[in-house]
DNA sequence: ACCGGCCACGAAAACGATTGATTGGAGAGC
DNA sequence: GCTCTCCAATCAATCGTTTTCGTGGCCGGT
């Protein structure tokens, strides 16, 4: 490739000057400029983004940390910032921490050490301590924390309004007669599985809390288990998934004891499965705008470079209740 | 942040030992060693990837162009390429072309800029001879063409038997009793989809094709309507979709119809739906090994990057061929 | 005692751009 | 005609590494 030097040398004129064409970053007159272009188009010279960011404060990339690459939310969200980076000519470098700290850190590093102008992290369950002390000492990189969020955050964030959803979602369901839940509610070091669990409980009168069965187990094969103990002893009318893996063990569940939906129980997720209207049953989702949350990390991300000091800002996106046929047509019983 | 030059003041060495003492390249007396250590620790320092980058060949990360990041399939070779690229120390620099060659040429000149160390692309539909003019002549960075594969290329590829596949799907449909197919074949721009294409010429007797119908319409407005005016004609008894999203317009175009899958009309989809089990009717799929796919693009690229004039190598993963309740319980008809 | 070789390390030149300081010349004002 | 200003363009320092050459010291062999 040729370089700066090369072009600067067959236009006759000094390497400044082209920078200077290059970034439109003062005065040429347009007799110079036309030279330098025309050096350029016959060298076929390309900038080198590396020197540039070498010598530049900024390196115009930004840094892109997924807890679950394979989760099609996560995917979506992944989709999302490269849409908002790409139109705003940042370029994306993305990592993958698969839900665990170790790897989660040795990401940051990597995205630190490559210069990145900014972070946005989707932070695994048992993170919190470690990328945080990581975080703060260094260089002043933004970071934005995606889905996962946290209070008292010194960071942006952007998330889902998953406690008020929840308790809608619950609250259509009680209108519709239920009172009996099988929440599968996940593993309860994840935030958002906190805010579900909490839209969960409040929207239930606390005397009828005890009739409630709630399923926190972190490994899925144990979900899959207390699940299926739950359902033999028959008390929940609707089954509830925070997400879409428990949302998979739970309907496996429900198949493998022979319960049809919905006829014999109700059951609504959370994110839900794609193309649901497709296939039957078609289920009652809250569903998560993922590629809007990650385009909305990369505003908050380009805010924070242009305003250093400003305080940190949490957004919360709107999940939709998509009413379907898992949730129809509940007869109430005499209990 | 630390830089070498203060690590190297604080353990009262050279830059260089430091250097050598991080890349392990050359002997170091042990006690300059620890000094060293030591320094680094105190310092918090790390190096910088984009210094070493100006330095050396190689920067340690490689770029992905994908076609379509919105298309779980896709979405799972991108994570079957992080995965791969992680496990061998180098970072992904991901970028989406959106179908659109004006951007997939835009991404490769920004990776390029950024020189990484090779490229996998998955091609978008009409891309072919501005990104094979624009790699060429520039510096010999390795390309390796993911998905979308291509005859006589010069470069490296992985795919799958789209070809092979598609023609056991038919044999197995035919072996049902279905003599009459209803084939959404998709964009001929596609090579995947050509292939596809193929494989059901190869399994159709010269004497049967005037009875089948295929659908190669691109947009997908016109898929559907394509496909509606098909169904009514009520020829075929059985519909194949070539990809997810012409699976998509199938079902739509089914439900609208009042067709059902497969009491009145079998169904077999390429690529499929996540979860396929879990709900009615479930689909007879073949389907791609994506996350394999990326993994193996990666593994092409390292072998080249050690390997620069080795011939390239085209590699085709096997599809499975998953049969569900889409396709059983044909009864031929007289006709 | 001298020479050769080895070993651990250091000095300094790249890598390819950006950018603040500086120069040279043209034009304006008196 | 002299100075002052302004503008275009150049010079040279700089970013943080890696890596090529050297250099000096020590040891062993003759």
């Amino acid at each position: 490739m040729a370089t700066i030097v090369q072009v600067a040398r067959l236009a006759g004129v000094s390497t400044s000057t082209v920078s200077h064409v290059l970034n439109d970053t003062r005065n040429v007159e347009p007799s110079t400029r036309a030279k330098v272009m025309a050096a350029i188009e016959e060298t076929g010279y390309r900038q080198d983004a590396v020197a540039r960011a070498m010598r530049r404060a900024r390196t115009d990339s930004i840094g892109l940390v997924i807890s679950d690459a394979g989760e099609p939310a996560f995917a979506e969200m992944v989709h999302g910032v490269e849409h908002a980076a790409a139109a705003r000519g940042l370029t994306l470098i993305l990592a993958n921490s698969a839900e665990d700290p170790v790897r989660e850190e040795r990401a940051v590093n990597t995205l630190l050490s490559r210069r990145v102008d900014g972070l946005i992290i989707a932070r695994c369950a048992e993170s919190s301590a470690t990328v945080s002390s990581r975080l703060e000492p260094e260089a002043p990189r933004p970071v934005v924390l995606l889905d996962r969020v946290f209070d008292n955050s010194p960071h942006d964030q952007v998330g889902a309004d998953n406690r008020d959803s929840m308790r809608r979602l619950v609250e259509h369901l009680q209108a519709a007669g239920h009172r009996r839940f099988l929440l599968v509610a996940g593993d309860q070091r994840v935030p958002t599985l906190v805010e579900r669990f909490r839209g969960f409980r409040d929207a239930i009168p606390d005397a009828d809390l005890p009739q409630q069965v709630v399923v926190d187990a972190v490994d899925i094969a144990e979900v899959r288990q207390a699940v299926a103990t739950a359902l033999q002893q028959q008390r929940a009318s609707c089954v509830i998934a925070a997400s879409t893996p428990l949302a998979v063990a739970a309907l496996e569940c429900l198949r493998d004891a022979g319960l049809a939906t919905p006829d014999q129980i109700a059951f609504a997720a959370f994110d839900g499965f794609s193309h649901s209207d497709l296939f039957r049953p078609t289920i009652t989702t809250v569903r998560q705008p993922a590629f809007e949350m990650g385009a909305a990390a990369v505003s908050l991300l380009i805010d924070r470079l242009a305003a250093p000091d400003a305080s940190p800002r949490t957004l919360r996106l709107n999940q939709t209740l998509e009413l379907r046929e898992s949730t129809e047509n509940y007869e109430p019983r005499a209990s």
